[in-house]
This record gives structure tokens, C-alpha cells and sequence, in this order.
DNA sequence: ATATATTTTTAGTTTAAACTAAAATGTATA
DNA sequence: TATACATTTTAGTTTAAACTAAAAATATAT
């Protein structure tokens, strides 16, 4: 686990990580997603992946895909670990808002230093999820698992708590403090809209609103 | 001074900055010198020299050796703000020891981000010196100018941070080490001894004691 | 002043990580 | 099954930043 690896390859094990993670099931990663995760070429991303398999971080099975083997998979989570202990430092001492963070958190999490992170985990008062409600992994990788579902995907009469927002735009994440919704926010469905997929709610259990489907789908609540 | 660098490209920078100044003014750093302080071939830094001068932070005259120009002094002066910054986070919040911090310092000094820095500046209540007594630049790239001097040489109500032993005596060591003096411990000179040139110094503010001549010649403080 | 040593530069390679264009493979459906 | 379309891979380039070896310029010492 302890191999020097650059930014972009710290950065392919981690999408690949997202992109794997479904249902707690890991699956296999195709070029183009990843290619659109990354913002770069399905030429440039199989460069990549085949080197990555190379160093056995992950297996790579021609037009098949890859998967992540556990020492790629703990590097990824190691590196999802240090950008949410950077998360929470950013917000709580350094008191930027929830909206601002990811940019950062994205260079601070290629920091390599172990004890740095202890330090830090420590200082912070070994936080167990971030400042968008995801739960950060502990040394060895481990967290708790949390169901999420997003606003437009459950029933009416559903309670939940806001803990992500699933798109880092930061237009959604403004719009979002202006109409009153942020982290640890209480929502209840109070009913779907068929026609365009709006959804009635009320927020910390009042100031009713339709939310859009766009903004619907985007925001993840965990369910009461 | 808003263009993007590589991590070598501000190492070479800061490494130019380093060799240039002595006595406050900036002289031309020569292309072995600066091989030798970035552990590199002569061949290396010719090449990076020529790249810096092609991006108007240096010039470069053949044989003749480097001088920054205005706008690589500041982006040199601005990565030893962010070096110096870290290194009182990581001692005054995190607990690390005045000789660990160089290392981790020298990679959180790349992170781009002018609001993390400010914050960051805030949070640590705007420091002027870093663990090691080194003076932080400002945003403008000021900094006070460090006096060093043998603690026999300070007047009574000096306050300063012990930055060197002259003499590797490992009896002097010990000696230093037994009465809770280190490396970046805090002095202040209560009161200086006609007689027999010993002062009387507190140690971190609290234990004080007399310090008897030789050992006071041997200190070097940087005056606060 | 000239030979020798040191320093600096040039020229040519190497590696990581991207790119484009074209070929190969896989999938869906008429 | 054959064909069309989408996905993935290969092959060949490009750029940044290093490297080595050799040439050129400068400095030093007799």
C-alpha cells in the first residue's frame, strides 16, 4: 500500500472506487464511464487503467472493464479518507462553507503523510462523516455504510435528513442555501408531482416548496 | 503572479529565491550552486532555467547565472509564506515536533488556494515567525527582517527563539538538553550579569535559570 | 600567457501522461 | 444472420521534466 503513485493515478483509483460502488456490491468499471469521470479520452483512460494493472491495483480484462484488487482499493479509500478529514477541517476551523470545500479537499487529499492524517484526524476529534454527510473510512478502510436515496426517488409521506448533494455544481449548491436547505436538514415528502417530477416538501418541518426534478434528483437524503 | 506552475517549477523558485539573498540583496545564483540545493545535474537546471526565463520570472544570461525578476520573487516569496504558515499549523494545532514539520511542509506549500491560505493565516492568529524563528511574509510578500545574535550579545527583556548551538560540543549538547533548552525553544532574557557575563533567561515562558557565559556565547537566538 | 581544471551549455534520450485517428471488438436489432 | 452502431483498443504523437555524455566557455595556476 505504500507505493509512490502521481496525482492522476491516486485520482483513476478513486473514480474507479465511486464508480464501482454500488448496492455495497463492487462492479466492474468500463472505459467510458470512466472516461467521462475523468473528463479525458477512452484512448487516454485505457493508457492508464493498463498501467494501473500493472501495478496490480486492479484487474483489467480486455472490453470487460476493470475492478480494483484490495490494494487498489485501499489506496482509494485511504485517499476518500484524507479528502473528507480535509472536508471537515476546511468547515469547522477554518469556517469555509459546505459549497467551497471540494476544490481544496481535492489537492489536500494527495498529501502524503500517515502521520499527518492522524494528527489531523485526532485534532478534529476523529469525525465519522464529512461535511456532506458521507462517512469517512477509519485507518483501515473501514466505514459505516449509509442508505441514501435521492429526493426524487422516494414516496411521498418520506422523512429524511439531507446528508449529500450529489453534483458538485456550485450554482446547485447555492441555490440550495438560498431556499433553506442544507447538511442535517429535515425534509418530508409531501407529495410527487407526476407531471414534471417536482416534489412538494417541507424543510426542518415547515417552509413548504416544490423542488425541480433536476434539484430533486440531485439531492440525497438518508431515510427516517 | 496568477499562472499555474508545476511543483518543480515553484521548488526551483524558492530554491533561486533561497541562494540569492544574503544581506538582504539579491545576487545571481549560479547554475551549480543551484544544482547542488535542488539535488540535480547541471544539465537539469540549465534546462529549467531556460523555461523559467522563457515565462518572464528570471533572467538568465549564459554562464552568467539566475536573477528573479519581480514577478518570480513574489511567486517565490508567496510559497515561503504557505511553507512557513503550515509548519506553526502543523506545531501549534497537531503537535508536532519543531524537527518534523520540514517534510510535510514542503508539500502543503504547493496547495493553490489564495482564500485556504488567508483562512489558514487567520486561524493561526496571523503569525510573523515560524517554529523555527524564520520570519512569514505577508501577502505582499513583506517580512521583518530577522536579527540573529549570541544570547551574551542581547540586552535584558530580549525575546527571541533558539535557532543554532555554534559549537557541537556534545558535552555543551547534553548540558542544553538536560536544562529543557532545544531547537525553537522560547528565550527571554531577564536580566544580564556584569560580573561574570552570565544572564538570567525563562525557557518557554516559565522555568528560569542562569546561563553561564561560554554557554550563552554558544546560543544563537533570532531576536522576536 | 598558456595549460589545466571547473563550470555551463548543448544534444540526444527517457518516462509519464496526455492526445488523435484508425482498427478491432461487442451488442442490438431488422 | 447480417448489419449498424457503440465501445474499446491499438498505434503513433506530443509535452514536461528529468537524465547522460560530450562540447564549449570561463576561471585558475603556474
Amino acid at each position: 500500500m505504500n507505493m509512490k503513485l502521481s496525482f492522476t493515478e491516486e485520482n483513476y483509483l478513486k473514480a474507479i472506487y465511486h464508480l464501482s460502488v454500488f448496492d455495497g456490491r463492487a462492479e466492474n468499471v468500463n472505459t467510458n464511464a470512466l472516461a467521462g469521470s475523468m473528463a479525458t479520452s477512452p484512448a487516454s483512460v485505457n493508457d492508464m487503467v493498463k498501467r494501473l494493472a500493472g501495478k496490480k491495483l486492479l484487474v483489467h480484462e480486455k472490453y470487460r472493464g476493470a475492478m480494483l484488487l484490495p490494494r487498489g482499493k485501499a489506496i482509494a479509500l485511504s485517499i476518500i479518507r484524507k479528502h473528507r478529514l480535509w472536508e471537515v477541517f476546511l468547515v469547522e476551523k477554518l469556517q469555509f462553507k459546505w459549497d467551497e470545500v471540494h476544490e481544496i479537499a481535492e489537492q489536500l487529499e494527495h498529501m502524503n503523510s500517515p502521520l499527518l492524517i492522524s494528527r489531523l484526524d485526532a485534532f478534529l476529534g476523529k469525525p465519522t462523516v464529512d461535511p456532506h454527510g458521507d462517512p469517512i473510512p477509519d485507518e483501515h478502510g473501514n466505514m459505516k455504510k449509509t442508505i441514501k436515496a435521492a429526493l426524487s426517488n422516494v414516496p411521498a409521506g418520506t422523512k429524511g435528513i439531507v446528508v449529500s448533494v450529489s453534483n458538485d455544481d456550485s450554482a446547485l449548491l447555492k441555490h440550495l442555501d438560498k431556499i433553506g436547505i442544507e447538511l442535517g436538514s429535515k425534509i418530508k415528502v409531501i407529495e410527487r408531482i407526476d407531471f414534471d417530477g417536482s416534489v412538494a416538501i417541507s424543510i426542518d418541518e415547515h417552509n413548504p416548496q416544490f423542488i425541480s426534478k433536476p434539484i430533486a434528483e440531485n439531492l440525497m437524503i438518508t431515510v427516517l
